[in-house]
DNA sequence: CGGTTGCTTACG
DNA sequence: GTAAGCAACCGT
């Protein structure tokens, strides 16, 4: 027989991704792949998505009809089926987690269930006959009923079985309204905007293009003109960013030059909202700007897509399911519509590059900057003094405060200070839950734990050696924010990360000087700027990660390509390390050459691929055991894979769980999630607690 | 015995 | 997720 494969909203059924419905007759023309539906499932009804129309052989389960096909929700095309599918399997995710993960929060069913007495004599319990006697009259709504005569289902359950009473559904499709209409930009231009391009660019989209062009404006008004080229064609057109921030800014930016409204998608719309731009991307031309998530709406008529920022790693979504890398999806997207795509950096990932290169599978547009802010690199080693700021960045600080022009400092560490120590025998306090050092915030005088939020008042003795003075060592954002308050105590001083509520964004515009995490990167591109301090380049460059340097290499080049200062501060003990080298002197060349070979001899993408396992446990000697077992085996099926662990993964222990890596580095390609899933429940013993998580083709490691 | 509560099972 | 099925209990 005929039947289709119902993928359920939100309604998971254990080792169960889809589930068989057979199709009605009078449905055979309406139904197709990819369209949304009403189910029954027990007694209740449910929405879903078809996601395939297959032949079954005598099933060995009752095999129910599709109840509706609803129009008014949007189908899912059958490319977009195949990009979650194939999300699906290559990382190793649940098919029913993806495709829940794509479809339509905002809409829903509501059931209404009436009763009714039925004419008819039977015996009753008191407490039965008092139910039907209210039921007489007119039929009552199940809860109301359920409230005012204060029974449960039970009475109502024995009286359906007696033929005492009847019921009756009443099935309402509720599709979620907004009421603001912040996801479509309120300003738009009076007609397209004009910027010189090279006309080659357009050329080059045949094959996906790479577009080096390391001035961010410049970029965007590329992205302009390939845009109205595509949107004049009548189709539509996807930016995806990397974070809201940066999504926005591009959107105050590109609605001064296009005379419509454009949509925003991103995780802080209401559930309305993001429903109303599902819906309309299937039903309208539109130029939607998006987070990764847009890369999954229903688009009508899609012409182009462009991802800017391609090697930034909050690209890299690893943190639940679905786990996948946003423009590896990107590219299949692409390719699976068969569209032309962009990805555009200040400074293109690794991947990206030797791809463009090596294999060119992606073309390669290039224009370096030309006005570069003047970079200065203090070498740490050398301040006598241990002073917080070195003497040069003082003096630079000043001169730019005089000048009116602001100062930013960038220190990625919270708090106001990352260790506490005993200062008679050296003992650092951990948290209790994850072995990780507490911080200590002078302001709220608590030593925090930044992994699992643990707190603790500072204690009075060493629990170790009973001591009783302390040193707060290291420096945080809080501690540096009152050493800039103290030394320009007549300047503006502003904190921002993510342990203080920005209240306003126009503080930071008011400010003279602002200390700040990672978050100040998107306000790096301030008219007013004068100079920039990376408090600790080593900070970023010695997370033990075989990708940190390209990661800190590409967030300077992103923030020299935004920046409007003269100049940039780096503090590092490490001036010779050659990520420093290559971003005083400006040189791509230099820093990928001296990276490439790096990687090659320890075997790191781009010349492998890189898998992880990490596994969870209470338990440290089952992690470790079975561990092993996953090891073993993963070995003996494939001798020339390079397999490493289990190792610790830092923290290693996180909420009074253990933590534990295996990495595979995969030159040949031979293995994929589904292998690995296979090994990792074949080795779990039947008791065990063990959770592992499969990560495929990783482009960052923590070791 | 009717009714409730709490738990496990399975859903197509 | 959640309805169904079942065992154990409670009160009349």
């Amino acid at each position: 027989m005929k039947a289709s494969k119902v993928v359920l909203f939100d309604t998971y059924i254990p080792e169960k991704d889809f589930l068989y419905y057979s199709i009605p007759d009078e449905f055979i023309s309406l139904v197709d792949i990819g369209k949304a539906v009403i189910v029954p499932l027990k007694k209740s009804k449910k929405l879903g998505y078809i996601w395939d129309i297959v032949e079954i052989e005598d099933p060995k389960f009752e095999v129910y009809p599709i109840l509706s096909v609803l129009e008014n929700i949007p189908p899912i095309s059958k490319s977009l089926i195949t990009l979650v599918n194939w999300i699906s399997n290559y990382y190793s995710n649940s098919l029913y987690k993806t495709a829940n993960y794509i479809f339509p929060s905002g809409v829903e069913l509501e059931i209404d269930r009436y009763l009714k007495a039925k004419d008819v004599a039977v015996d009753m319990s008191k407490k039965q006959e008092k139910v039907f006697l209210a039921l007489v009259e007119s039929e009552i709504e199940e809860k109301k009923l359920k409230k005012e005569l204060k029974i449960s289902e039970n009475i109502i359950k024995s009286l359906l079985k007696k033929g005492a009473i009847e019921e009756r559904f009443e099935i309402k499709l509720k599709e979620k309204k907004p009421r603001k209409h912040v996801y479509l930009s309120e300003k738009k231009g009076d007609s397209w905007g004009s910027f010189l391009i090279e006309r080659k660019i357009l050329d080059l989209m045949q094959k996906p293009l790479l577009l080096f062009v390391e001035a961010r404006e410049e970029r965007w008004k590329i992205y302009h003109e390939i845009m109205k080229h595509i949107y004049q064609k009548g189709k539509s057109v996807l930016f995806v960013f990397p974070t809201i921030k940066s999504l926005i800014q591009f959107g105050d930016f590109l609605s001064q030059y296009v005379p419509f409204s454009i949509y925003f998608y991103h995780s802080f719309l209401t559930e309305a909202q993001a429903y109303s731009v599902f819906k309309t991307t299937n039903t309208e031309q539109s130029v939607v700007l998006s987070t990764s998530k847009g890369l999954f709406l229903p688009f009508k008529d899609l012409g182009l897509i462009i991802v800017d920022q391609e090697e930034n790693e909050f690209y890299n979504m690893r943190e639940k399911e679905p786990r996948y890398d946003t423009v590896v999806v990107a590219l299949k997207r692409a390719q699976l519509e068969g569209i032309p795509i962009v990805l555009g950096s200040s400074s293109p990932s690794i991947a990206s590059f030797y791809r463009a290169i090596n294999y060119k599978d992606l073309e390669l547009y290039r224009k370096p900057l030309l006005n570069r802010p003047q970079i200065t690199v203090v070498d740490l080693r050398r301040e006598k003094t241990h002073d917080i700021l070195d003497f040069y960045s003082l003096r630079k600080t000043e001169e730019n405060l005089k000048n009116k022009k602001k100062v930013f400092i960038l220190l990625n560490r919270l708090g106001y200070s990352p260790y506490v120590q005993c200062q008679d025998c050296g003992y650092i306090f951990m948290c209790p839950h994850c072995k990780s050092s507490l911080v200590y915030h002078l302001e709220e005088r608590i030593m925090k734990c930044h992994y699992c939020g643990f707190e603790m008042l500072p204690p009075e003795r060493c629990p170790v050696c009973e001591g009783y003075s302390f040193i707060q060592s290291g420096i945080g954002t809080e501690k540096l924010y009152r050493y800039i308050v103290n030394t320009y105590r007549w300047a503006k001083v502003l904190r921002v990360d993510s342990e203080i509520e920005l209240q306003d964004e126009t503080l930071i515009h008011e400010a003279d000087i602002i200390v700040g995490t990672r978050l100040i990167e998107p306000w790096l591109d301030d008219n007013g700027i004068g100079l920039l301090i990376i408090y600790n380049l080593d900070n970023f460059l010695h997370i033990p990660d075989f990708a940190s340097p390209e990661k800190t290499f590409n967030m300077m080049k992103r923030i020299v390509g935004m920046y409007k200062g003269k100049e940039i501060i780096i503090r590092t003990y490490n001036p010779s390390h050659y990520v420093v080298k290559a971003l005083k002197i400006n040189s791509f060349g230099d820093f990928l050459n001296r990276e490439l070979s790096n990687r090659k001899s320890l075997n790191y993408p781009p010349f492998s691929k890189i898998h992880q396992i990490l596994l969870e446990d209470i338990d440290e000697r089952e992690i470790l055991e079975e561990g092993g077992r996953i090891v073993e085996e993963i070995r003996s099926n494939f001798v020339t894979l390079d397999v490493l662990g289990p190792a610790p993964y830092f923290p290693y222990f996180i909420r009074d769980k253990y933590r534990y890596q295996i990495i595979i580095k995969d030159k040949e390609g031979l293995i994929d999630g589904a292998f690995l899933r296979g090994i990792c429940e074949k080795s779990k013993a039947p008791f065990s607690n063990l959770r592992f998580i499969i990560n495929i083709d990783m482009e960052e490691i923590l070791t």
